[in-house]
DNA sequence: TGTACATCAGTGAACGCGCGTTCACTGATGTAC
DNA sequence: TGTACATCAGTGAACGCGCGTTCACTGATGTAC
């Protein structure tokens, strides 16, 4: 239903914009601040409306903080699909790590927040629930792109490494003490290309698979 | 001076124990809540004392935060040295990381607390030294550890990257929603030994250092 | 077209809470004579 | 040995603040007749 045509439709779309723009400012707030310490009030403020307004949108912050997450994966999900779409011959691997890591440092936003989904337990039933399958997908859009890669056998161990170990490399030089942003993310990109290039050695060989209970070789 | 001489001796001793005893404290309830949610008073009915009294050893709630994640840093430490002294002949690698992800996850303690000093930006310049200076001794450890396995070119590239991708295999399957701990902890120990072999291969045969600006091949 | 009413997005003020930190005090211990 | 004093670890109460959330209200918009 991409054109209203009833006036209750038209509502609806504009209700659904508004929720956008609440969410679009929350991401950007939640990049920069934790989820506890970023308050509603900042929120509100970046979206350019009353704090007590969100609450017309969103049942409370937590929720608020999900969508905004699962906005952030869908839109990394979309540029794997446009990879998955068009292969590129031999560097897939290559390609998908420098989109991931481009992406998630050029929005700094959607990052932190990835992070703090993974580390933060406090979610309640209904939220771990979301993000599970948002995450889930997710992770099959890797998988793909691994076995575009060449792998076979395993390959949901090699997409979940592959995700972890660049994950990784983000998280702990992200706020590397005394490096210019740039230093950092050109650090960040050198390390990744090295394990890149060990995880395509890898594929190739298939050695890996005997680290894996009951894989095959 | 591990035998105290004089009565001012044996009182700092006694300081020390007592300041140890918080920071023992503080390193439980800062590994089940973060930075931010962990309050003084937890710690210090964890610690058995007034919240006030924390106030008579540590400055305030960051300096405490740094002092404890430290002392986690430096008890690593001392079991990866304890590895570097006695070196098995061919497993370094896999040893080392299990030693890593055993104690990390056997002590969630030090292992959120270390990811939550890479995230957090918010430190004092005091503190970020502090922390900078342990993170680079760590490093050097991993470091000592990469040589041992025959490691020559590039070999702190290599370990960054070994550290940084161990470090994202914890913190991305940690929350992993619907598995037992005990699922996710064998989960994170197979991921571990997929890098492991794709890591040692690599070191063998070197390809990676084509990926690192101005690297010998 | 005009009027009375219903709906509901948006709001500033307020509530209640937990926090980090400080304060003024107590009482045990050590010191000087 | 006894006494007056100084020190200082430890404390409960209090301060001031910012937070998430709720409340009571306003005013614009849509609806019914």
């Amino acid at each position: 239903m991409s054109d209203p045509v009833t006036f209750a439709e038209f509502k609806e779309k504009e209700r659904e914009a508004k929720k956008r723009i609440i969410l679009q400012a929350a991401i950007r707030v939640f990049g920069k601040k934790s989820l506890n310490s970023a308050s509603m009030r900042e929120i509100a403020e970046e979206a350019g409306i009353s704090h007590a307004s969100i609450y017309r949108y969103f049942r409370d912050k937590q929720a608020l903080f999900v969508e905004a997450f699962l906005l952030g994966v869908q839109e990394l999900q979309e540029k794997l699909e446009a990879i998955l779409r068009s292969p590129p011959e031999e560097e897939v691997l290559q390609l998908t790590a420098q989109t991931l890591l481009d992406y998630l440092s050029r929005n700094e936003h959607y990052f932190a927040m990835m992070t703090q989904v993974m580390l933060e337990g406090d979610l309640s039933e209904e939220s771990v629930g979301a993000l599970n399958s948002g995450m889930r997908s997710f992770l099959d859009r890797i998988e793909a792109v691994a076995r575009l890669a060449g792998a076979e056998h395993n390959v949901r161990y090699l997409s979940h490494t592959f995700f972890a170990c660049l994950n990784g490399i983000l998280i702990s030089f992200y706020n590397y003490p005394g490096r210019s942003r740039e230093d950092v993310e050109s650090h960040m990109k050198t390390l990744a290309r090295v394990f890149i290039q060990m995880f395509t050695d890898g594929i190739r060989t298939g050695s890996y698979n005997h680290q894996i209970p009951g894989g095959r070789p």
